[in-house]
DNA sequence: GATCCACAGGAATCCTCGGGGT
DNA sequence: ACCCCGAGGATTCCTGTGGATC
């Protein structure tokens, strides 16, 4: 049944990417200079998850450090080096700079002091997640380093900018900005077909079977390949040497919730319960979510933190808020 | 429509923790 | 053993906003 795992897992970048070819040569594009010797503009990619932005970022840069040797280049998920401290150390890492440092303090900004005396071979950086940042400042230090290149990713434009300080604000509104959008039904297909391939015994699965996922996915490339990953886990457990429409529809739902359950297990401990109360209502105010979680939790915090944490699940896709100041109110996301 | 009220969210400040220096 | 420092989280303080009420 399934002849390779790695290719049916989230994070796998294919050594070949059809799909998406305008987008790979605008970004190739940009990059560019760094082939001539140059300094490369940064980019901003934006878009819906499971568009392809990531794989697409890691996929180019690793294109392109196989024609520049002397270029180095770090994979940063800001979700999870979400702190300035988190940040730099990671960035400082792709270029193998962090011995020696432990704390998070002392020497003010050592950090940074090392990361600009420690560049100088072209550094491509991509930040995943970018919104996710607590201290957006901690990219105008990076965007002052020669020789670092930006790739910027993030699910909605205005998430990175509206935060942004006017000096960055007008030093990334002139970097290029490509816009994916979800993909269509062949596309998805297309991923499929090739994942399907490369991982899965022959005639397991056919054409019309892997539209129906496409269809289930509604242009989520991450979701439409975690459908396809639970469904042939399930064959090989239940020994069929196919994947069938029943298999496929059963499992829908285990990998919507596997997707969500990722994400909650990031989550604090306060932030959890916050969700849990959410999850039991169909729709709940603001000020009942606290009268609830005062009662639950047993060493609560403030309102004011509170809110803060309301804020995070929304933009963490946990839950909806709807309308406004008084009126709002606060679901799960269906 | 004026006023009130509950709430959102920005900014400043406080608190705590972990590790380094002496 | 003691103090100090910086980071990050939480709290305090505050202003703005829109629905509710009369």
């Amino acid at each position: 049944m399934i002849t390779d795992a790695r290719v049916l897992q989230p994070e796998f970048i294919p050594s070949e990417v059809k799909h998406r070819p305008a987008k790979i040569s605008h970004l190739t594009d940009t990059l560019r200079p760094i082939t001539e010797g140059g300094r490369a503009e940064s980019s901003f990619l934006y878009g819906p998850s499971g568009a392809g932005k990531t794989c697409i970022a890691r996929y180019t840069v690793e294109q392109l450090r196989e024609s520049v040797v002397s270029m180095d280049h770090q994979y940063v998920n800001c979700w999870e080096d979400y702190t300035r401290f988190k940040l730099l150390y990671r960035v400082l890492d792709g270029i193998g700079k962090t011995i020696d440092i432990h704390r998070q303090s002392t020497p003010r900004d050592e950090l940074f002091d090392r990361l600009r005396d420690s560049v100088d071979a072209p550094y491509v950086v991509i930040l995943d997640e970018v919104d996710q940042l607590q201290d957006k400042d901690v990219l105008y230090d990076l965007y002052r380093i020669p020789n670092l290149t930006m790739i910027l990713i993030a699910n909605r434009e205005e998430d990175v900018f509206t935060h942004l300080d006017e000096r960055l604000h007008s030093r990334l509104s002139s970097c290029a900005r490509i816009h994916f959008d979800r993909y269509s039904l062949d596309e998805l297909v297309t991923i499929l077909e090739d994942r399907v391939q490369w991982g899965l015994a022959d005639g397991v699965i056919d054409r019309h079977r892997l539209e129906l996922i496409a269809d289930y996915a509604a242009g989520d490339a991450r979701k439409a390949i975690g459908i396809l990953r639970n469904a042939a886990q399930k064959a090989k457990y239940e020994d069929t040497a196919e994947i069938t429409e029943t298999i496929i529809e059963t499992v829908v739902p285990e990998a919507e919730a596997e997707l969500q359950q990722k994400t909650v297990e990031k989550l604090t401990q306060h932030q959890r319960l916050l969700y849990e109360i959410i999850a039991d209502y169909d729709e709940i105010s603001g000020g009942d979510v606290y009268a609830e979680y005062t009662s639950q939790a047993d060493d609560p915090k403030t309102r004011r933190t509170m809110r803060n944490h309301l804020a995070k699940l929304e933009q963490y896709n946990l839950i909806v808020a709807k309308g406004n100041t008084k009126a709002r109110t606060y679901h799960l996301v269906t």
